[in-house]
DNA sequence: GTCGAACACGTACGTTGTACGTAAGTCAAG
DNA sequence: CTTGACTTACGTACAACGTACGTGTTCGAC
């Protein structure tokens, strides 16, 4: 009994999502999105909830793909790697669309994909030993660096702006008084050597060099016992 | 030559602060701000840069109590014990508004307080051995640890909102599928038997174990050598 | 053909940030 | 005390936003 629907919510998705990653956030209003579909403003209220649902739909693509293509066996990987291999699959993920990262850290997700991604976070690190508490203490711990990771590069003391250069960062630097911040400016030399990439892998080295040290809090690690790299 | 101000920048500060604290960030317009303080919405111009302005105001009200209380000699402190304090600070303060987090996770911020905030933190890092690029990656562990936990507590797949209770917490565990979701199932009924502050410490102790873990990729650690505890 | 439901979308309203203009206030100079 | 230059206060007005509401259209079912 319906009437066929112009579009799907997939369509939708896409020329919103390419909206904001061509002009950025602001650029994506009601009228504008419409526009680029060729219809009037209102109809879009037939496949979303609102501004607030259209921001939803933009979390939810940028965020699907989060999930690591899917290899063989990848339950059999060593926990360390597999964790390694789904941070970093989540923040490419996010880094892929700069101008979503503002609506990803504001709005509250719970989206099958992410819940997918918790998961199976969660089996990899659960293979480390940690049960219960242990295990929510290390996945609060892996996932808030990637979340504060990709904001830092958003918007943190060291971040560029999409329209900046490298020497953004030391030019700022140099801007301090060089007697009051000298480690700032220490590290701002060491930014503007190094890449997000180089940075993010050598976090998480610390971050699971850390969960390698203390498996459980008592439980000795059961898996595969392959020693500190 | 000029008249007198009717306001000083402190008071737009803490206006627009308990506005905030009070209503929410969408309670907080020009009109409802110059309304807070009995005069007209332009006023408002004289005092701030704009919307972005009074928004950047706000973020360095919240960051200025980031800076923990000065103690005699913080300096003779062990590094990790300084890193924690430095670390909990900053959390806190920013926990102490929970409306502003929005804003500051997505405002570029290069305030007098936080640039402090960080170079304590670096002098802190850097006597466990760690110059340049090791001590960058240091830093960013921990700053990202820190507010990718603030966002989790905002808006994680764990989190609460405000008008909620702790039993949403199970309450949404319970509305997953059970064989799907085990262990994100598991973590929530650890996350309900839990506090932020137990979580945010045990978070912090993974850090600093894998910090401990690696002093600086080569470098022996050169300051009193108190090892794990 | 007729009916009813789902859809498309033009119109209109309240709210927002803010450009602009004007009036009022203050100090330095005469 | 008067004048002039300049800063501040703030009312008005406008463009742009999200969206409630109403109307017209299009389809499947009978």
């Amino acid at each position: 009994m319906p009437a066929p629907r112009k579009f799907s919510r997939e369509q939708l998705r896409t020329a919103a999502l390419s909206l904001v990653d061509a002009h950025g956030l602001a650029a994506l209003t009601m009228r504008s999105l419409a526009a680029a579909l060729g219809t009037g403003a209102m109809t879009i209220y037939n496949y979303v909830d609102g501004r607030e649902g259209l921001e939803g739909l933009l979390v939810e693509a940028v965020l699907a793909d989060a999930l690591p293509a899917v290899t063989e066996h990848p339950e059999d990987a060593d926990w360390r790697i597999e964790t390694r291999r789904l941070a970093e699959a989540n923040w490419r993920a996010v880094r892929a669309h700069p101008d979503v990262i503002p609506l990803i850290l504001t709005r509250r997700i719970a989206d099958p994909a992410s819940l997918e991604h918790g998961e199976a976070l969660l089996r990899a690190l659960a293979r480390s030993g940690r049960r219960g508490a242990d295990l929510l203490y290390a996945f609060r711990a892996v996932t808030g660096f990637v979340t504060g990771f990709a904001q830092a590069e958003l918007a943190g003391p060291l971040s560029i702006a999409p329209d900046e250069d490298v020497r953004a960062i030391t030019d700022r630097a140099r801007a301090l008084p060089a007697e009051r911040f000298p480690y700032l400016i220490e590290i701002a030399g060491a930014a503007a050597a190094s890449t997000p990439e180089i940075e993010f892998h050598a976090g998480l080295d610390v971050l699971i060099a850390g969960l390698e040290s203390r498996p459980s809090a008592g439980n000795p690690e059961r898996s595969a016992g392959q020693d500190r790299v």
